[in-house]
RNA sequence: GUCCCCAUCGUCUAGCCUGGUCUAGGACAAGAGCUUUUCAAGCUCUCGACACCGGUUCAAAUCCGGUUGGGGACGCCA
């Protein structure tokens, strides 16, 4: 059975590479059937926070991950105790003591070779001459990083350690604990990096952004995870869209990229669209509504969510974040519309009273009133008029909407309803 | 500085393991066009890469060595 396991330090948000790091993780123990560990490394008591426990299984969550267990490490401190008394007892490590009386627990490092078979990397050879005796318990009593993590993935039976290329070095360090410890050493698969933009290591100023930014950005959750997951993999067949119940499937951790691999967040946009358009408009409206609510564009106890869901219908495959909706769509909830001054400029300066007036007496005679009618009733009267549809296409569009871009001009007019519509144009009227 | 990792279009990648099918394929971005009522979407086209040097070989993006470049690690942080 295969084990593998997912080790954030509640320390900060999920960000980028951490939810790469997940998702590989869980796809390598989903694929084959294995099973996905979560510990939360909070050995740094001053630093670690509950808030941030609570954002990192929620990020993770959001992004499709289940997890079969949980282990907190400040709870397991009296076991890295034990451990630690083992290896003083054996003669592998020394009490070393400050001059404040602390007493720390080092581990002696001893001269050798070694080498490890990595799963993306192959064969990596190490010579631990160059690396100082370790550190295994703080003079303040708690665990290093190194040595509690050797003891929880060795005593939770953890098979398989998927982690980023970051940690390369640390290997051999810990080889040499499972060694000295007895434990079985496990297999190793060192994930390429991610890098900022400019190149360089992601930080908070460099991309690193928390995953539920991306959430409140509007990004979906399918989109990100498709993209982090072209991120050093390909599905094959030049596949760049695919869900992770497909990858699953075709997953190999052999095919894992040994190369960084830099963010590029145009393409996520364009994967987001793509899965924006394909997405249930239910799900969407769903979405959309709190931020409605927010932006005081609905009222929380009477909204129509049909009508809602039907604007979403109308902007849903121009959509690059679903965040965009409220700024697009506003016109279709406020009776006041914010009108774009450069819109108004160029398309509203001329006096168009005529053709407005006569625009709302076509409409106002129409037996019913859908889009084909109303599109008829424009033609004729752009034919009448004896102008280019666009001529007047344009300042009715900025008259309605406040914007020189949107849906179709005679689905925005059906959308609002002859009332709204007639009421708008009136202002222009002179 | 020491150790380690990596190297295909601007970006993500396919191909590399098992040399020839590669005048190197796809996607994003960019540019052009079609459509047209704007913006998207969609469709068509264009631009654009095997870092460099040497070796092995009849043949190298693919194998080997070096150079250069990039990245990472060297904490009583994780």
């Amino acid at each position: 059975m295969i084990r593998v396991r997912f080790a954030p330090s509640p320390t900060g948000n999920l960000h980028i590479g951490g939810a790469r790091t997940a998702l590989f993780n869980w796809l390598y123990a989903r694929s084959k059937g294995g099973e996905f560990i979560l510990r939360i490394e909070d050995t740094d008591l001053a630093r670690s926070q509950k808030e941030y426990v609570d954002e990192i299984l929620n990020s993770l969550t959001w992004l499709g991950f289940d997890w079969d267990e949980v282990y907190y490490q400040s709870q397991r401190f009296d076991i890295y105790r034990e451990y630690a008394k083992k290896a003083l007892d054996a003669g592998l490590a020394y009490i070393e003591r400050s001059d404040t009386g602390k007493e720390a627990v080092i581990f002696k490092v001893i001269p050798q070779k070694i080498k490890i078979s990595d799963l993306i990397h192959g064969d990596i050879e190490f010579d631990t001459s160059v690396i100082k005796d370790q550190v295994l318990i703080k003079s303040d009593g708690t665990p290093t990083y190194n040595f509690a993590c050797v003891v929880d993935d060795a005593l939770t039976d953890i098979t398989h350690i998927v982690r980023g290329d970051d940690h390369i070095s640390n290997t051999p360090k810990q080889v040499l604990l499972y060694n000295a410890l007895g434990f079985k050493v496990p297999e190793f698969a060192h994930l390429p990096l991610i890098l900022a933009k400019g190149g360089g290591r992601m930080s908070k100023r460099k991309g690193a952004t928390a995953i539920t930014e991306y959430r409140s950005m509007g990004y979906l959750p399918q989109a990100l995870v498709n993209f982090l997951m072209l991120l050093g993999w390909s599905p094959g067949e030049n596949r760049e869209i695919i869900e992770l119940k497909e990858a699953l499937k075709l997953f190999d951790i052999k095919n894992v990229n040994k190369t960084a691999a830099v963010m590029d967040l145009d393409k996520l946009d364009w994967i987001n669209n793509q899965y924006l358009k394909n997405e249930d408009p239910q799900r969407l409206t769903d979405q959309v509504i709190p931020s409605l609510i927010e932006k005081k564009l609905i009222d929380k106890d009477s909204f129509d969510r049909d009508y809602i869901l039907s604007i979403v219908k109308l902007f849903q495959a121009r959509l690059t974040v679903l965040s965009e909706f409220v700024d697009w769509a506003d016109f279709f909830f406020l009776k006041d519309i914010p009108m774009d001054p450069k819109a108004e400029a160029k398309y509203l300066a001329r006096d168009l009273s005529g053709e407005f007036k006569l625009f709302i007496d076509k409409l106002n005679n129409l037996d019913k009133f859908d889009i084909v009618n109303i599109e008829d009733a424009f033609r004729k009267l752009v034919a009448e008029l004896n102008i280019e549809s666009k001529a007047l296409i344009h300042p009715i569009r900025v008259a309605l909407t406040g914007k020189t871009v949107g849906p179709g001009l005679f689905e925005v007019i059906y959308h609002l309803g002859r009332e709204r519509t007639s009421e708008r144009l009136k202002r222009w009227i002179k």
